[in-house]
RNA sequence: CGGGGUGUAGCGCAGUUUGGUAGCGUAUCUGGUUUGGGACCAGAGGGUCGCAGGUUCAAAUCCUGUCACCCCGACCA
């Protein structure tokens, strides 16, 4: 039954991963290592999360804007511990048609130098302020291991920088915008995530703070899928970013960035899809609903697509010569939430078929139903469904440890998220890397810890979620 | 950067040991018959065998070099 062109995820999970984007023709390889052609079914999927997020974030009172690509040398290197953190992933330009420059110019792996040289010529008062500006671009990182959505060298993202007059606020936006991805996640992914705070070895470099969300996938692997960070006053004062205050004096700007990316369409695969390809949620399936018509049934079928397309769901009719067979298996490897099939033998009993791709249930539904209401009902149990599900595997990988030796028990048989007490040293976080790559993913600000450091058995300062991530 | 592997039709592969006309499956195209879980028959098109050099009457095959990609480590927002 299941797609023979598919590994089955409990077989080969990497194989698998790499077969679905195939099959679901989200994107192909290009001609340079670590850079894809996104392909019609993938940007679809991008496209949708795009226009949610967008709105999202223009409720919050933010506007876009865009800055340059290519950032000189001289303002990379201001803020002392960005580059740091970039440096050995950044690409150069160094040549203009035959002419070398005299000052090399990076190809942006994230904007905040652009942002802050721009707000350091703007922002004068703190009638300015705040700047709450994102931006829809991609970037470049010249990353070692690739793959397709979950780590590759150039990437699409969006990422937002705000700048404040005070700490409290640019704390409180900071706050706001994980939040803000926290719902994007459960309520349009489906996909159940942990938030809190990165440690001082994992925060992005040249924050104060760096705060995250952490999803878990199929496998037990946790990914990173989006951060907020608060950078006090450190890129203002390393960009001159200054405002005259309501003293009248002369103040340091307070600011934040906050991004998610392609990665998410990595996420959404690894969550929910299975052996017979890709699954989506309806809410961000950029195609919701596909007709399938066996025999003389046009009538019937353009009745139908009528009603729900006049619904504002998103659907199509499968016309193509293809067997119904494989339209079936052309609906399921390509993720679309509801198949209703139209067919001259259910219509002789008054009925059609309608098949869920998140169960492959199939329902015999009597054609005098309100079918604009029955799909629309069908769509929140798949998406709710999609989420439960997510969530009860989460809470069933999500193991407690009171010390080293449990750690390893854990990750070695079934990887999943941990929770531990932790002292704070980075010499005791290190440590645990040589438990299968195990990495701190962020600490639960809200719960206190209970038990000594895994590690050193001393005083714990956080309670810590580890995990091995992607 | 270290260890291992692979480059042959769009995709998946055989052929390399032992040198001798470039093959198979699938996809594509044409015609016909089909349609309730990846239809069938007949025909057709498609190749710098990763690249460069060498050995040879003759190289996908042997030798040398080189490049790319994949996996495992290391490294890494």
């Amino acid at each position: 039954m299941k797609n023979e062109f598919i590994t089955s995820r409990d077989v080969d999970f990497a194989k698998w991963y790499t077969d679905v984007v195939k099959a679901a023709k989200l994107c192909d390889y290009s001609n340079v290592k670590g850079c894809v052609v996104f392909e019609p079914a993938g940007y679809a999927i991008w496209e949708k999360m795009q226009a949610v997020l967008d709105n999202m974030f223009k409720e919050t009172g933010h506007q876009n804007v865009y800055m340059p690509m290519l950032i000189p040398e001289s303002l990379m290197k201001k803020e002392g511990e960005l580059i740091e953190g970039f440096a050995p992933e950044v690409a150069w330009v160094t040549y203009g048609g035959s002419k070398e420059l005299d000052e090399r110019l990076c190809i942006r792996p994230t904007s905040e130098t652009l942002f802050s040289d721009y707000f350091s010529n703007v922002v004068k008062s703190y009638r300015d302020l705040p700047l709450k500006y994102n931006q829809w671009c991609s970037v470049m990182r010249w990353e070692k291991t690739t793959r397709p959505f979950l780590r590759s060298r150039e990437f699409l993202w969006q990422e937002g920088h705000t700048v404040h007059s005070s700490q409290k606020e640019a704390e409180e936006e900071t706050r706001q915008m994980l939040n803000i991805y926290k719902k994007f996640f459960e309520e349009y992914l489906a996909i159940p995530v942990i938030t809190g705070k990165k440690t001082e070895k994992e925060k992005f470099a040249g924050a104060e703070y760096s705060l995250t969300i952490e999803a878990l996938m199929y496998n037990g692997v946790a990914l990173q899928s989006g951060t907020s960070h608060y950078f006090g006053q450190k890129f203002s004062k390393a960009y001159d970013i200054n405002f005259v205050n309501k003293d009248n004096k002369l103040e340091f700007a307070y600011q934040t960035s906050w991004g998610v990316t392609t990665r998410m369409i990595g996420a959404l695969i690894m969550v929910h899809s299975d052996d017979f390809g890709l699954v989506l949620p309806p809410k961000i399936a950029p195609k919701q609903v596909v007709i399938v018509p066996i025999g003389n049934v046009s009538d019937v079928v353009s009745k139908i697509y009528s009603l729900l397309k006049n619904a504002g769901i998103s659907v199509y009719v499968d016309n193509s010569e293809k067997s119904p067979g494989f339209k079936f298996k052309d609906a399921e490897v390509n993720g679309i939430p509801i198949r209703i099939e139209v067919g001259e033998r259910d219509l002789e009993k008054n009925i059609y078929t309608v098949a869920r791709r998140d169960t492959h249930e199939k329902i015999n539904v009597n054609c005098d139903i309100d079918i604009v209401s029955y799909v629309n009902f069908l769509m929140d149990d798949i998406q709710n469904n999609l989420y439960n599900r997510a969530k009860d595997r989460r809470d069933k990988m999500t193991y407690k440890a009171e010390n080293v030796e449990q750690m390893k028990k854990i990750i070695e048989n079934n990887p999943g998220f941990i929770i531990a007490d932790w002292c704070g040293s980075e010499e005791c976080e290190s440590s645990l890397r040589d438990i299968n790559g195990l990495k701190s993913r962020c600490i639960l600000e809200d719960e206190k810890p209970d038990h000594n450091c895994v590690v050193c058995g001393k005083k714990s300062k956080y309670r810590v979620v580890w995990g091995i991530q992607y």
